[in-house]
DNA sequence: GCTCCTCCTTGGAGCGATCCAAATACTTCC
DNA sequence: GGAAGTATTTGGATCGCTCCAAGGAGGAGC
């Protein structure tokens, strides 16, 4: 099925067949009709190859996946593929797919370049030290990242949560309640988000005149490490604890379960990302939730903003997490 | 960066150069040698649309996803993307994904393949009723399905997990820690893959001759729902529970709770999927894990298979989930 | 009726690769 | 040394689409 055949059928010529697709405009009324009948008659789509090539523009979004690290790593990047997956179609665009170790990154997103096998990529799980912003910007690549730029110049387009504001909006809920004593369970220091979600908890402490000193712990997401990373917090006596992430705040529940104590009776929890997992602890999990769809939608908005050439400048989105408030507070 | 740019580099013609890369065979190894080197200098590689319009073939696996049903569908899809994209990576494809709502679900796939948008299809989350097999093998389309065909003809090659051998190895090794009253938390019939899960659990009790009346709840996948199931599995004096997922055994977790018992100490239960979930409850979660890696694996070895035009009879892999065991049992 | 102008429509060229068949280079053997 | 045969290399055509510039139809104005 091509273009030389619909165009037979309606009894133009091929490109106004082309015109009719591209250019509506450009024929008269019942010209196009006649074409737009013979496309559907015979169910006509440009071949997209053909097109790729003519145009210059596999009308192809790249998604950089690193190799699986045991599946904690990511937790929410499930729905976020749905959503630009959903928002590309619509744009008439698709995400495709690659692999990049972290020792060989750039070179496949140059290999995808080279190839052409995509217009324009979208970052997630951008990280302190992290070169593809930088690299992609000087190479006018149109690109669009999930999370900030964390390190160096700050570079292109990006959307991200507002960790920050999220465990500050957890910490005045919890003072709301009467916690003056609220820890802090979060990752070593150095990565981005983590550092992120750290300083909103600390920030509304102070705002609100409440002690921070050794009540702020670090621990990688390993669950056992982090259950003695909360004990750490428990012996303190905090009466309710912030974590980084519902994974953290899992280790939480155990050294609660531990000490024979329950979570939202004797210490409130909060986690954060409002993972699955949430529900499913018990008691249930209150957790700030993150907009994902939301996410989605900015980040193609703005990739096609730079596919389509628009000229501006720079823009960054940040979006709060909703807290979601479940047994655990 | 063409062909020809290379051939004129290499002193060689456009075809020898296409013939290296693809052909190496048929060139004195003085003149690979040399147009090797000429690639190497300009960094060249083929353009993909141009390879695709020539030979008809876009290099491209479709992959579609639904919208996404609140997250909690498709814990292991994630893991899978992964495996399968960096099995499409070696063999020199690649994944692209395309929104597939299931009222639209079969114009979508016929649309990619107008475009010539893939040369094959990986579907997952095959279910009851499922239209997509027999439609693409009408067709002669390339595919192959992460699931079983679940009715009508069984067509085409699939990988899925022996979702009954797991749940058999899960009642056995609880009958060998000297459990008789073994419950089984289940889905409604009329789910594929739920009944295969029950069936195994079913056919172990059958033949360690342990009872299995009233013995099988059903529930849909909400943790109030299924904790109130699980509460009449254990008013039945169940001394074990083996769960059809490992939110299923969450709700079983939060009736045990509910009731001031342990799961493990009192109760033993054995989720499914062994999801990040797992660990994270507490006590941990014994679980039956499926080998994601080697489904994608085998899931792209049999594509290639037919991508490449290989006759042979349709394959069915069916590998046996592992079963982790932790302080639930 | 004719010119001029605008609006639509059309054929030719080319994107970068591979297929194919023909041309050339190199061996072998007498 | 030359014919015959095999091993390499080459140029032309083509995949389906869009760019471009030129061609034709139709209407306004005199």
């Amino acid at each position: 099925m091509t273009l030389e055949m619909v165009a037979a059928r309606a009894g133009v010529a091929r490109q106004t067949v082309s015109n009719a697709i591209n250019s509506p405009e450009l024929l008269r009324p019942q010209t196009l009709e006649r074409v737009r009948r013979a496309i559907d008659e015979l169910n006509y789509r440009p071949h997209r190859a053909a097109q790729a090539l003519r145009t210059r523009a596999s009308r192809l979004i790249g998604y950089g996946i690193r190799p699986s690290l045991g599946g904690v790593a990511t937790p929410v990047l499930d729905e976020f593929l749905h959503a630009i997956s959903d928002a590309a179609d619509q744009a008439g665009y698709r995400v495709v797919l690659f692999s990049a170790p972290p020792d060989e990154e750039l070179e496949r997103y140059q290999q995808l370049l080279d190839e052409q096998g995509a217009d324009g990529f979208v970052l997630s799980g951008t990280h302190r030290g992290d070169r593809r912003q930088a690299w992609l910007h000087k190479k006018g690549v149109p690109f669009v990242a999930f999370g900030r730029t964390w390190t160096g110049r700050d570079v292109g387009d990006w959307v991200d949560i507002d960790g920050a504001a999220g465990t500050a909006a957890a910490v005045r809920h919890l003072a709301a309640l009467g916690h003056r004593d609220i820890g802090f369970l979060g990752w070593p220091k150095g990565s981005g988000a983590g550092d992120d979600r750290a300083q909103g908890w600390h920030d509304a402490m102070r705002d609100l005149g409440l002690p921070v000193r050794n009540r702020r712990v670090e621990t990688p997401t390993d669950l056992a490490l982090a259950s003695q990373a909360a004990d750490r917090l428990l012996d303190g006596g905090v009466t309710a604890v912030v974590a980084a992430s519902d994974a953290l705040a899992a280790g939480c529940y155990q050294a609660l379960h531990r000490r024979g104590r329950t979570p939202g009776t004797d210490v409130a929890v909060v986690g954060f990302d409002d993972s699955p997992v949430a529900t499913m602890l018990w008691p249930s999990l209150s957790s700030l939730a993150q907009p994902i769809e939301a996410v989605g939608r900015e980040c193609m908005r703005l990739l096609l903003d730079r596919l389509n050439g628009v000229q501006r400048e720079a823009e960054h989105v940040l979006l709060p997490p909703e807290l979601i408030v479940r047994d655990s507070v």
